[in-house]
DNA sequence: ATGTCTTTGTGAACGCGTGCACAAAGATAG
DNA sequence: CTATCTTTGTGCACGCGTTCACAAAGACAT
């Protein structure tokens, strides 16, 4: 999916490879919706098919994490809910703190996932004063001038960035400040952060382009097969490189609503 | 990234490798950004750190699609940006369809950034007749009943599932036998699909759980650092295998609100 | 206790992606 | 026209991730 990367290359943390850290919440998603069905085993087999990956994938990402299985019968469903909890540190409390309260901040306020599984909104931050003291979600915003004492106070260490793109760089700047460690960031823009900080990014307009490219990709085999039945002949170069935009819609990147252009 | 992956696995489409043509869009935002500055040309130090990827690996990734560089001077900001919006299919119009307008389905309705890169919002699909004709982001909600009907007639090939989980599988299948063949699902399930169809997915659950672990890392390491000056001293297994999960919260996957739990 | 059967855990091979380092290409100055 | 300087394009090597295939391990029946 949906996100693209931005955080340390190849550093295996603790012996565990990043690609199955990445895939550590599926199965616990499975495993979590096995536990509630009470099934009390399962195998490599079917939680793989349930998590949508390669059985001997599964096996070799349990594998890092410890011999957790038994040969003849496969994983018994609760241990394994708790050792890749306990992996992902999903036995404490996180505070998380989201700024920029628009139309996506408060969506993602009202985010009832965020609660299920160690995550608490702690706080929720917008640069608007009118904004001040209206509750969202059941939760009072806060203005951004009291950033660093609230990030502080409640021991944040997970900030969300829902903010336009204009202000991403700055308001992540002070959640660093504040010390904030992780960064999950919604705004189209690269963020650049100090070593030590861990930043994941959910971009979907990224994501859109992906999608269009293989679709334009499908839609041009498919003219092939049927012996250019369709539309536009282009295939190879033959455009001009006219100009792609407007140039100078409006100023520098401002503020516009919560949910942003790419 | 926020963006797990649900596609090909090493499909070389057209030559151009699946990570280069993630990484296309990153590149057209910075050149975008350039455009609007009118600057004319670029080298691959430059457009690389505007980026935030390596210098090497862009120009790698632009040998994919020709040799639209000039040694000595660099790349042409308009010409490249015509050639990687062809290349990724933003010259012509892609018609998109939200189903499930619930708080993030409302939110992405209102992103800015779809019009603004060849994605137009074509339909609003919810499943409650109540909704159906509210006007969302200036464009009538229409009932899930009419759904084969809305994708035919406005011709969409992408669609946008922001349903809950228990419901999105079944708009899945409606969306695809309709002839959707690209989807990008923001609700928390795996979703299976028929050969031909992508699947993207974005799941702000996983994202976190991903920072989590890192972060209990970064305070592991730092207790290691500071002589185990921190709470809890576990660290290899010792814990009981207890259950992590009440079992029987309520029933099989129903409807929620639209942004749903992991 | 022994044998059979199931399923895990992993050694090994392979392929993709990344980054280095440099030769080729062109611009620019004299 | 020649020399120099900048920057691209890419051959090559390395490492991570994936997958295969099988031996080891345990359950279970007899």
């Amino acid at each position: 999916m949906a996100t693209g990367r931005t955080h340390r290359p190849a550093t295996r943390s603790r012996g565990i490879p990043e690609a199955t850290v990445a895939r550590l919440p599926l199965y616990l998603r499975a495993l979590t919706a096995l536990s509630e069905r009470s099934v009390p085993t399962v195998s490599s087999e079917e939680l793989a098919a349930a998590a949508g990956v390669n059985s001997a994938k599964l096996r070799k990402d349990f594998s890092y994490l410890g011999s957790y299985g038994t040969r003849g019968v496969g994983y018994d469903v609760e241990y394994l809910v708790y050792q890749i909890s306990r992996e992902l540190g999903l036995t404490q409390d996180w505070p998380v703190a989201i700024v920029g309260i628009g139309n996506l901040g408060a969506a993602l306020a009202n985010y009832g996932g965020f609660a299920s599984r160690g995550f608490r909104v702690a706080a929720l931050i917008d640069a608007d004063p009118a904004m001040a003291g209206t509750p969202v979600a059941g939760i009072a915003v806060q203005h951004t001038d009291d950033l660093d004492r609230i990030i502080s106070d409640n021991g944040v260490s997970i900030g969300v960035i829902t903010t336009p793109p204009g202000a991403a760089q700055q308001v992540c700047d002070r959640l660093v400040a504040a010390g904030v460690t992780s960064i999950l960031n919604f705004a189209p823009t690269v963020l650049s952060v100090p070593d030590g900080v861990d930043v994941r990014k959910v971009d979907l307009s990224i994501e859109l382009q992906i999608l269009a490219f293989h679709e334009q990709r499908k839609a041009g085999e498919e003219a092939a097969a049927d012996g250019r039945a369709v539309v536009d002949t282009d295939d190879e170069e033959e455009a001009p490189p006219m100009r792609a935009t407007p140039a100078g819609r409006k100023g520098p990147d401002g503020d516009m609503p919560a949910v942003m252009p790419a």
